[in-house]
DNA sequence: AATAGATAGTTTCATTTGCAACTATATGGA
DNA sequence: TCCATATAGTTGCAAATGAAACTATCTATT
C-alpha cells in the first residue's frame, strides 16, 4: 500500500488555475461592465493600441488568442467601430486590422483602469517581488511547452 | 494627451492567464486522455482521498468549484462508481459523498502522474523558488478577494 | 500556366458552461 | 403549529467555446 502525498491544495496546477481565476473574474467583470469587451477584446485592443496595424494571425500570436477567437474577436471590434480591416498589399486571404480614433479613445479610458487595478493586485508587493512573480511564471509557461496553434 | 504604457505581454494578469492556461491544457489533456476525468472530477476525487466522506458544498469550498459543476461532476463519477452518496444524516436536502474501493484505486494511479507532471513542470526551480512562488499566487488571491460563492 | 497542396480566415455544429428557476428540506418567528 | 423565508442541490435553457469543415487565396512543382 502505497503512501501516497498530494495535497490539492498545494498542488501547483491548481494553486495557479485558483489565483488566475481569482485574478479573472475581478478584472474581466470590470472590463465587461464598464466597457463592455470580453477578454479577447480587450487584449487586441491592448495589442493593437501597443503598435501598428496587423493581421488577426499576428494579432493572435501576440495575444495568445486563437484564430477563431481573433475571429470573432474581431468582428464584435469592427461591428461597434473600434477597430478597421483594411485588404492585406501582400496577402488576398488576410487583413490588416488597426484601431479606430475611437477604439484610441476607448483605450485611452481602459488602460488606466487596467493598470489601476494591476496596482491594487500587487498592492503588497516590492518591485523584486514583482519582476521575480513575472520571471517565474514565464518559466512555467515555458515548461508547459506552450505550444500554441 | 496622455503618455500611456501599458504592455500587455507584462501585464500580470495576462501572464498569469497564460500560465495557467499553459499548465491546464497540458495537464487536463493528460487527466482527460488517460483516465477520461475533467477537472473538476479530477478535483473532487482528490479532495475527497485526501480526507472523509464530504457534503457537495463542503467539497465545492475545499476545490473551489461552484456548486454546479459540483453537482455535474459528482454525478459523472458516481454514474462511473468512482464515488458513493449517502444520506446526509442530519440534513435531508444534502449527502455525504465518499470514494468507492474503484476511486480509490482510481486516485492510486492519478496522483503519481499529477506529481510527476508538477515535478515536470517545476524541474528548474529550486525548493525555495517553489515555495515563493505558492506564497505569491496566494497573495494575489486574497488580493483578488477570491469572493467565492 | 496548370494543378496540388498549403495557409488565412470564417462559419457551422456540437459540446461546455453559467444563470436562473425549480424541488425539497430546514429554520425562525408569529 | 403554521407560515415565511432561507438553504442544499438539481435541472432547463441560453450564451460561450472549440473542433472540424469550408472558402478563398497563395506557393511550389511540373
Amino acid at each position: 500500500m502505497s503512501m501516497m502525498t498530494l495535497r490539492l491544495d498545494a498542488f501547483l496546477p491548481y494553486r495557479l488555475s485558483v489565483a488566475s481565476n481569482a485574478v479573472s473574474a475581478r478584472i474581466s467583470a470590470s472590463y465587461r461592465k464598464r466597457f463592455g469587451l470580453k477578454v479577447p477584446e480587450w487584449r487586441l485592443i491592448a495589442i493593437l493600441a501597443e503598435g501598428s496595424e496587423m493581421t488577426p494571425q499576428a494579432l493572435g500570436n501576440a495575444a495568445r488568442i486563437d484564430k477563431i477567437s481573433v475571429s470573432r474577436a474581431a468582428a464584435a471590434l469592427t461591428q461597434r467601430g473600434l477597430i478597421v480591416a483594411r485588404d492585406h498589399p501582400g496577402d488576398g486571404r488576410s487583413h490588416l486590422l488597426a484601431l479606430t480614433p475611437e477604439g484610441r479613445s476607448l483605450y485611452g479610458e481602459i488602460a488606466p483602469v487596467a493598470l489601476a487595478m494591476e496596482a491594487e493586485l500587487l498592492g503588497s508587493f516590492s518591485g523584486a517581488e514583482r519582476a521575480l512573480l513575472d520571471t517565474l511564471l514565464r518559466r512555467i509557461e515555458t515548461a508547459a511547452g506552450a505550444d500554441f496553434p
